[in-house]
DNA sequence: TTGTACGCGTTATCAA
DNA sequence: TTGATAACGCGTACAA
């Protein structure tokens, strides 16, 4: 690969003056910039962004990591995110752990390493790896999963309102026997939803049941075996409560194995509506959470900060809404 | 964030000595390791890859571009990168092009740019851009679509033989009148299995009409068009094979709103296998495909020859398979 | 174990 | 106004 020095050499100038050119700055006469400019062609040049990250102590790109690439919730994220990212010229590294917490650790670690210029979190999991992160003055921003609050700049939803709201719609449909699937209790997204199912029932003067209330680790599998599991429960619930979209549909499978009917026999609603749950032979009742603008606004949030445009942390809640399709029985 | 020469200084040792302990070289006494393993963590340093990428002219990282993270094939293939990655401790930085021939380039040169140690394309798309990464001695390896065959490392399946076996099984199944949904003539992955449609309708003496070739761009936008585009042939057909399960679902989609009963009406097979396929709901037969294998495959080539260890180009051609599920018709 | 040159751009200073 | 020189960023490699 071609280095300025060649260029310049080819130019016959300073290594300095091609810089210069490269980067639009001081007066360079018309002459000399053109020779300069048929010699990178003719090299085929590329600055090495290394060398120059090294000097500049910017690297103009920035990190991101996600917990389960195969959850399409996450790629819609990342799609805002690549976007916005391609907006502002800067470059991203996406990373993903499959929710291995060692892994997000070494992740991190190795991206603040790469001297990225800023980090964007979803489904973090570690508040006092965070604390230090703090500490060394990353710039960071989390999505989906709120730690620290109020110190930690944070993009997601009302998770306990768009819980409830799902809930009251099972309870307006006439359950009363309303079962939670819910994620890792370490998530504070799905603690959140946990509580807005509790809140749902209490102000629907319904009693809470500990056999009612199944944990599964956010995906396919995770709902499978927490569906297995509840079907255990007597009696029966009548509608279940996913925290979100995979293990629904996971929920839904382990019902038509069973001979379970759908919405007929129970009724089912999930969280997040990826697009698998528009499928006409899908049709998964469920609160939309506006993935892509996730994404896109935590690099604005990002930017504030790395700009130094704000110091303080700020939240962003985004509008969710309950789409409702047919497994929850609604349009029976 | 800390240099090596705050640890060095803290430790009260040379930088060069701090270099040596943090990369196991040559013989340094124990109580001085000590030493600088305590300053080490007490400032939390974390050496600056940046400038040791600059020294080393290795980052450690590798490049892997795919087309569309939206649709769960890609997904997998970049998980069997990343595992594969980390097994040689390199890390990974992922792009999306969104099928954008011209954000593909510009991701290319990024990377490049970043001094990447090899690079991993899906879905690559100009063969002229390729001939010139080539010339500048980029380590390359091409996954899903060949490209200039026997120059460039390719990690794939027969396309060809795959999609006979999909159309030969319809045939089998006792149609006649058989559709393709193509994908982007671009891609030769796209271009074999059309190849594959054509020759298991010619073995089997059925005339190739052209108003049951329909194209559309891999997405389930895509599909939708084409199966709509497709229901003006008449006389119907009475089996669609899709180049792909995404549009292979927005096929069934298309038919279900019109009432059209699958596979009654209308027999569907799709290409991938991704997990959406074997939803309960779904049951779309479909080829598979060795996704997470052949990202994994994909670093090992890549490994071999950023070490050198060979040098002639390699193909590696992964065994598909046709999974029955119910959209064709065959448990009926 | 250390001193020193080096990798490749960038930028401040200086000269023409 | 235009361009060159030299110091610098942070680790690494090699001779001492």
């Amino acid at each position: 690969m071609a280095t300025i020095k060649d260029v310049a050499r080819l130019a016959r100038v300073s290594p300095a003056c091609v810089s210069l050119v490269l980067n639009n700055k001081s007066y360079v006469s018309q002459k000399t910039k053109q020779r300069i400019c048929k010699a990178i062609k003719q090299l085929n040049y590329r600055p090495n962004i290394i060398a120059r990250s090294l000097r500049k102590k910017e690297t103009n790109s920035i990190g991101l990591v996600i917990s389960d690439i195969s959850n399409p919730f996450f790629p819609e994220v990342a799609r805002g995110v690549e976007d916005a990212a391609r907006k502002y010229g800067l470059s991203l590294v996406l990373c993903n752990t499959n929710a291995d917490q060692s892994l997000e650790r070494k992740h991190i670690d190795v991206l603040l390493a790469k001297q990225i210029d800023g980090l964007i979190l979803t489904s973090a999991r570690s508040e006092s790896h965070l604390e230090q992160y703090i500490k060394e003055n990353c710039y960071l921003v989390l999505v989906n999963r709120e730690l620290l609050p109020g110190r930690l700049d944070f993009v997601g939803i009302d998770n306990l309102a768009s819980a409830k709201m799902a809930v009251d719609h099972l309870i307006k449909l006439g359950h009363r026997r309303i079962a939670f699937i819910r994620g890792e209790p370490a998530s504070s997204a799905s603690f959140r939803r946990y509580e807005g199912y509790k809140l749902a029932l209490e102000q629907a003067k319904m009693s809470y049941t500990d056999n009612f209330v199944k944990t599964g680790y956010l995906r396919y599998a995770g709902g499978y075996q927490a569906m297995e599991s509840l079907l255990q429960a007597r009696p029966y619930p009548t509608a279940v409560f996913c925290a979100n979209d995979m293990m629904a549909l996971a929920a839904i499978d382990v019902c038509l194995l069973k001979g379970i009917r759908i919405p007929q026999d129970l009724a089912i609603v999930g969280f997040d509506d990826i697009w698998v749950a528009s499928l006409r032979n899908i049709q998964l009742t469920t609160v939309h959470q506006p993935r892509y603008l996730m994404g896109a606004k935590s690099v604005d949030l990002l930017i504030e900060i790395i700009t130094g445009k704000r110091t303080q942390a700020k939240r962003v809640i985004l509008p969710t809404k309950l789409v409702v399709r047919e497994t929850c029985g609604a349009s029976l």
